[in-house]
DNA sequence: CGGTATATCCGTATGGATATACCGGTGCGATACT
């Protein structure tokens, strides 16, 4: 039995490796780095925690996000391992402690932001670890944020730059579920990847089933979908703004349908309340924008409606792929117009580099090419994500046309409205209520 | 792909013409405050 299967077996509790998890744990344990794409549960963080226990010194995991960050290091902590995480929600002397521990090579795992991880005092601290040799890898969790995330909204994703330039020899594993071509390809220049494997598994979720059709009377839509598919154990409605998550909400919950409404505008506090409910409660409804997300890990949503056309198929895959992670058939509807693409392209100009300009156009066009198309809609998101298949799926509008009467027949008018927001301010002065109810 | 509010201009009282900005969503960490 190899070493990496009894750490499996003894400290993970898992019976056997699934995938390609073997082959990268044994690639990575050896001192070579790797891209890694694995659809969600199929258990990308032991690619990197295995190796760091394998390996000499502690391993510098970079993540997007703080409640990523108490997960996981909750999780090897129960599992009786040294991690850390190294963050705001930290008081003063508790971060002191922990750097102490983390210089001194006490831990096995350090969970950082990239904010946290760029800073003069947080290098200083890695290049004495360096010297002395005792930085087993570096991984870099979420890794598409890189391409996501780092051209404008936290630019410190792209001086992640720093791990090969100073730690050349030290193996940098990034890990995802969503990446297309360009993105891989991003993600891979940046981390210094570009010879080191890829190691990449189907991106296919046959359990789930596609259906795209025209938003004509959005309210009515989703009250006839409501009505025909039973809640169970919960489903997420996509948002394209906060003003809209708060009117969905509030029509929902007047029409008697328990609707939770989550957006970052909340405060933490109500935010993580919402979370949790919708997260331990059967059969709650969450009304969200994109906020919410990234880490909900609640096996059984029924489905995902998306009521607007999302920006990329990386963020459509990666929102519609949080139904049915318990293999059990879940649906997710989007309802599609038009208008919305122009509204994304609208937004993009300002601001943004001309190359990942034209790269957010590229990914727009692919929405649209997405959502016009004749083709099956899982054939059209697997080719999308470089899968080539033959045939239909036969759990798609486009394969079973009765798919189409998820959202019943169509009514003439919404009450809310789905046009995009002007001028928002001069709507409250004047009285109006900004939701139409 | 368009509509609204605000600012500016004119030139000396008032308001009309014209230009411009704005219109989406994600979080980290540091700082300033109660």
């Amino acid at each position: 039995m190899t070493q990496a299967l009894r750490i499996l077996q003894e400290v993970f509790g898992y019976p056997a490796f699934r995938g390609f998890q073997e082959e990268v744990i044994e690639h990575v344990s050896t001192g070579h780095s790797a891209l890694v794409l694995m659809p969600t549960g199929g258990g990308k963080s032991l690619c990197y925690q295995i190796p760091a226990l394998l390996r000499t010194g502690v391993a510098v995991i970079v993540s997007p996000l703080i409640a990523l960050m108490q997960d996981q290091v909750q999780a090897l902590q129960r599992r009786g391992l040294a991690a850390a995480y190294l963050n705001s929600s930290l008081e003063a002397a508790e971060a002191h402690r922990i750097e102490h521990a983390f210089v001194n090579q006490a831990l096995k795992f350090l969970y950082v932001a990239p904010e946290r991880l760029v800073q003069e005092h947080f290098q200083a601290m890695l290049q004495s670890l360096h010297r002395a040799g005792k930085i087993s890898l570096f991984a870099i969790d979420e890794s598409h944020c890189i391409a996501e995330w780092g051209h404008d909204f936290r630019p410190e994703y792209r001086q992640l730059d720093v791990l090969p330039r100073e730690y050349p020899d030290i193996p940098r594993i990034a890990v995802t579920a969503t990446a297309d071509l360009h993105t891989r390809c991003d993600i891979q220049e940046l981390l210094g990847l570009k010879r080191e494997r890829c190691f990449v598994d189907s991106f296919d979720r046959p359990n789930l089933h596609y259906c795209v059709t025209q938003r004509t009377a959005p309210m009515g839509q989703i009250m006839n979908f409501l009505q025909q598919h039973p809640l169970d154990s919960g489903g997420i409605l996509y948002c394209p703004s906060r003003r809209l998550v708060e009117a969905v909400a509030n029509r929902l919950h007047l029409a008697g349908w328990p609707c939770l409404p989550y957006h970052a505008g909340m405060g933490a506090e109500v935010r993580a309340r919402v979370q949790n409910r919708f997260l331990q409660e059967s059969g709650m409804l969450m009304a969200a924008t994109i906020a919410f997300g990234m880490g909900v890990d609640k096996p059984d949503i029924r489905f995902v409606v998306h009521l607007a056309t999302p920006r990329s198929l990386e963020s459509y895959y990666q929102e519609t792929g949080r139904a049915g992670r318990d293999g059990l058939p879940a649906k997710v509807l989007l309802l599609h117009h038009p208008e919305d693409l122009w509204v994304q392209r609208s937004h993009l100009s300002e601001g943004n580099h001309a190359r990942s300009l034209e790269t957010a156009c590229a990914k727009l066009d692919a929405v649209s090419h997405f959502v016009d198309d004749s083709c099956c809609r899982r054939q059209s998101l697997l080719k999308y994500f470089g899968e080539e298949r033959d045939g239909g799926c036969g759990t798609c509008d486009v394969c079973q046309p009765q798919y189409r009467h998820w959202t019943g027949p169509s009514r003439r008018h919404s009450a809310v409205s789905f046009a995009p927001s002007r001028n928002r301010r001069t709507v409250r002065r004047k009285g109006r209520k900004p939701i139409v109810g």
